[in-house]
RNA sequence: GGGCGUGUAGUUCAAUGGUAGAACGCUACGUUGACAUCGUAGAGGCCAUAAGUUCGAUUCUUAUCACGCCCA
């Protein structure tokens, strides 16, 4: 017979189309449901390893709940990223010579959605490739039609209550992309600079005040100078005035709590219109703001002819060197300091004073705040929500506008006299206006657009058609988790949870399950610079998506990074390969996988043993997932497979499938297929495509479950533990310590002995003969004699019974008191502590019944069997 | 500076108030009628360091030392 060999690139796809044509994904009606919503990848992304852990944690709980009659639906879809996406089609069309600013914004938005329909597909089917079950009929897009529509109720209602306004602050500026950003893209790096020790001449006088700053440059627009009032140094300085150089702006020395006497001199210049700090401190005195840059980051005209046009950094080149030939440069030092950087553009962001929309952050986190803390969300591991409270309880407004074309424009009209009108529509807009200027006058929109995450806000319940109450928003929300990563609790989660309260008054979801990082196998984090990217596509390209799921699901421990190696992938490949086996052998055996296990009718013990470790397994595995332990879920139903049903069972059911017992040949048959199909469905939630592809090729697909997706777990969760299964365990185990024993021996494994029973206890003669077959061709074993016969013999001892064994001639005897000796040092060893214990009279007072009685029985079982083992030293010499 | 977390076998990680497990790797050997992407057996750990709580600490507490991340 040929065997195939499992071919994971034409199974997974095949079955992938299979489950789609079947419209498989789409919930079924059910009492209980379970829903989750994808944290929707941008349209500019390709599948990286952080979402290929992300929705294999997903995937499994979307699988496991469809199987187990849930209503299901895996809500999927993507986000249109604003800056990202406008930048790279901006790219995209600059290499085409194509420049946005004279296509205009309507033709560059329509150039958007070209592109967004040619390649923003992309990373859904590398989620198909993985295996996700998302309902895809549903893929929603944060630009829908209808979901703009709840972005912009959202954004009008927020509006009338004031929890949305407009204001002149400074904000975090990326003057390559143009664009305000929110703090949380800002990314403050360690760099080298350099401090400045400048002089400013005191008016009417020959003293100077020397101040230390690390961006002269800005110099251009200070209009104040701080010393802290403990500062005695400065105290002659009270109420002065110094003198800018080069512009001969006078600068008040002020008094100010901000100026850290130990930082540089001491005293620092206030630049309140280019400093988040020196804002405030403009605030508190009074001091005027002058913005001295463009919106590029070049100086403007606010500032001496001969710097107007001038780049920031060639400006502070310039400006250092006039200094110098002015001599007012005191000294340079290296120093090391922070530096914010955009997260998309990776140019310095400048704090830059500008009129934005902001979201009152502070007022909506209280109900968000409180759901953590009454437990209706819970978060997992628990310690994440200490993470969401001080970020919460720290919160700053929200600024939400953005000066992109591409994403939700901002439904603000102005009238003439700046006036806002804000409204869903423009007509309602101008109705208003009509209302309040008496007369028609021409409104214009505000150009800028809203973050991304603004309308990611609303995720849970847009995509579920929100604001229209429907079928799904009733049934789904709350959904059931969120699986996501920590790094974006702050930009996603917390808003969504902000948002989902203030419109919804319900918490989003219910628990939210945050998992670690993908990192390379030497714990970096992949970076494309650095090179170190490792691909969740070529893994599945060599390895099958099963195996790097079952890799990732392995890893995913509670609180700690992932760290991928292809070993492991590897690793995991060969268990398919083993299942695959598994299969093959069965069919080779003509095993069956129709009907279902009666458990009650079983007669062989291996049969029962192995149903009972099924019922086992399942009973932990269905325990780890619901206890979000992934990792501990596969390693258990792993260990099951491989080890007590291959290694073990299958071995041991040898015995009887090459028999002649007809009615114990069917008996395990039945047993090994129904028990195998069990392991698919088990399997499947992990490792979907080989699991699928078995059970089409078994043809299980015509009994009472079409689809292994939508088959159910078996319900039984008890079997009692009768005898016959610990009679089994202890055949196991007396084949173990042979093998052992031979290998200790130099004994060639294969070889075969005879053994004498003599000395053992009746009962457990009984338990031996009755399995005769198993030990002769497991254990190798030529016949099991029940007197001693009259040659050398070697002694085993195990669970306190004492084996003769018969080896052959060339055997060498005289390792056996080694071996023995050995055994005898560390049992005596384990026997000294536990007879330390018992001595030990605080301890059998103190300790609990239950470990006392378990200590005793451990000295007894260990005295038992070094008696035996001095017995037969004693009998060798 | 504030917060969170991590130090356990060569490596990556588990578990646990009663002196530790797995996977991979490594070593030796290969009996077979599923599988060499395999089988069998084996070696490997003063559970970062110190003190405390306890009858008992790898597990709890505190300190120290490393390392990582987040926020100023």
């Amino acid at each position: 017979m040929s065997i195939e060999r499992y071919n994971h690139k034409k199974v997974e796809k095949k079955i992938y189309s299979y489950w789609e044509k079947n419209k498989l994904f789409k919930p079924k009606k059910n009492k209980k449901t379970f829903s989750i919503v994808i944290p929707p990848p941008n349209i500019t992304g390709s599948l990286h390893m952080g979402h290929a852990l992300n929705n294999s944690l997903q995937d499994v709980l979307a699988r496991y709940h469809r199987m187990n009659n849930f209503e299901t639906l895996w809500q999927p879809g993507t986000d249109h990223a604003g800056i990202a996406t406008q930048a790279l089609v901006e790219n995209y069309l600059k290499s085409k010579n194509i420049d946005k600013n004279k296509i205009g914004r309507k033709k560059f938005i329509k150039k958007v959605w070209k592109w967004k329909d040619e390649y923003g597909g992309k990373i859904i089917n590398q989620l198909k490739k993985l295996g996700c079950s998302c309902d895809w009929s549903r893929n929603a897009f944060t630009m829908d039609k209808n979901l703009s529509k709840s972005v912009l109720k959202v954004f009008v209602e927020l509006y009338k209550k004031k929890l949305i306004y407009k204001s002149k602050k400074l904000v975090n500026w990326d003057t390559v992309l143009k664009t305000a950003i929110s703090d949380l893209e800002v990314d403050q790096r360690e760099v080298n600079s350099k401090l400045y020790y400048i002089k400013y001449q005191i008016e009417n006088s020959s003293d100077c005040i020397v101040i230390a700053t690390t961006r002269p440059e800005t110099m251009l627009g200070d209009t104040g100078i701080a010393v802290n009032p403990r500062d005695k140094r400065y105290n002659n300085m009270k109420n002065k005035y110094a003198l800018l150089p080069i512009v001969g702006r006078k600068l008040k020395i002020i008094q100010d709590e901000y100026a850290d006497p130990e930082q540089g001199t001491g005293a620092v210049k206030i630049t309140p219109a280019h400093d988040f700090n020196d804002f405030n401190v403009g605030l508190r005195h009074n001091l005027n703001r002058i913005n001295i840059f463009t919106e590029e980051g070049k100086i403007n005209k606010n500032a001496p002819s001969e710097y107007v046009g001038l780049d920031r950094f060639e400006a502070r080149r310039k400006i250092v060197e006039k200094m110098s030939e002015l001599e007012i440069l005191e000294k340079v030092e290296n120093i090391k300091n922070k530096v914010p950087y955009g997260d998309r553009s990776n140019s310095i962001i400048e704090p830059y004073l500008t009129e934005q929309w902001f979201v009152d952050a502070k007022k909506l986190s209280i109900k968000a705040k409180k759901i953590v803390k009454n437990k209706k969300t819970n978060f997992f591991p628990d310690n994440w929500s200490k993470t969401y409270f001080q970020w919460m309880n720290n919160i700053e407004p929200w600024c939400v506008s953005r000066q992109l074309w591409w994403g939700h424009q901002i439904p603000a009209w102005y009238g003439p006299d700046k006036k806002i009108f804000v409204a869903e529509e423009e007509r309602k807009a101008k109705l208003d206006a009509k209302k309040f200027y008496k007369k028609n006058v021409k409104l214009i929109r505000d150009p800028d657009v809203l973050d991304t995450w603004f309308s990611s806000g609303l995720w849970p319940f847009a995509t579920f058609g929100w604001p229209k109450s429907n079928y799904y928003l009733r049934r789904f929300y709350p959904t059931s988790v969120l699986v996501t990563g920590f790094d974006i609790i702050f930009f996603w989660v917390a808003r969504m949870m902000m948002l989902g309260m203030e419109f919804l008054n319900k918490e989003p979801f219910k628990d939210v399950y945050v998992h670690a990082l993908v990192r390379d196998e030497k714990g970096q984090k992949m970076s494309k610079s650095k090179g170190n990217v490792i691909d969740p596509l070529a893994l599945i390209e060599s390895y099958s998506a099963d195996a790097l799921r079952f890799t990732l699901l392995s890893m995913a421990s509670p609180g700690r990074d992932v760290k991928l190696s292809e070993q492991r992938v590897k690793g995991y490949r060969n268990f398919l390969t083993k299942i695959w086996n598994a299969n093959n052998f069965l069919k080779l055996n003509k095993c069956n996988f129709k009907g279902q296990i009666k458990s009650k009718k079983l007669k062989l013990n291996i049969n029962k043993w192995i149903y009972f470790e099924l019922v086992n397994t399942k009973n932990l595995v269905e325990n780890c997932i619901k206890n979000y332990r992934f990792d501990e879920a596969s390693k258990v139903i792993y260990k099951f497979v491989w080890n007590s049903y291959c290694d073990w069972y299958l071995e041991l059911s040898k015995t009887i499938l090459f028999s002649k017992n007809k009615k114990d040949i069917q008996e395990v048959r039945n047993t090994s297929g129904l028990v195998f199909k069990e392991i698919l469905v088990l399997l499947h939630p992990f490792i979907p495509f080989i699991t699928e592809e078995l059970w089409l090729k078994n043809k299980l697909a015509s009994q009472n479950n079409k689809y292994l997706m939508l088959a159910p777990w078996i319900k039984e969760n008890k079997v009692k533990k009768e005898k016959e299964i610990s009679n089994v365990n202890q055949v196991i185990q007396l084949i173990s310590v042979l093998r052992s024993f031979k290998n200790e021996l130099n004994v060639s494994p294969g070889s075969f002995v005879d053994i004498s029973i003599k000395s053992v206890s009746k009962s457990k003669q009984n338990l031996f003969l009755n399995n005769e077959v198993i030990l002769k061709k497991l254990g190798r074993i030529n016949s099991i004699y029940t007197n001693d016969l009259n040659t050398e013999f070697a002694t085993l001892v195990v669970a306190g019974e004492i084996f003769k064994i018969y080896f052959d001639k060339t055997v060498d005897l005289s390792l056996i008191k080694d071996t023995l000796l050995k055994k005898k040092s560390k049992f005596s060893k384990e026997l000294d502590i536990a007879s330390k214990k018992l001595d030990n009279k605080s301890f059998v007072e103190k300790a609990p019944k239950h470990i006392v009685e378990q200590e005793k029985n451990t000295y007894n079982e260990l005295k038992n069997d070094l008696d035996k083992i001095n017995l037969t030293i004693k009998s060798l010499k």
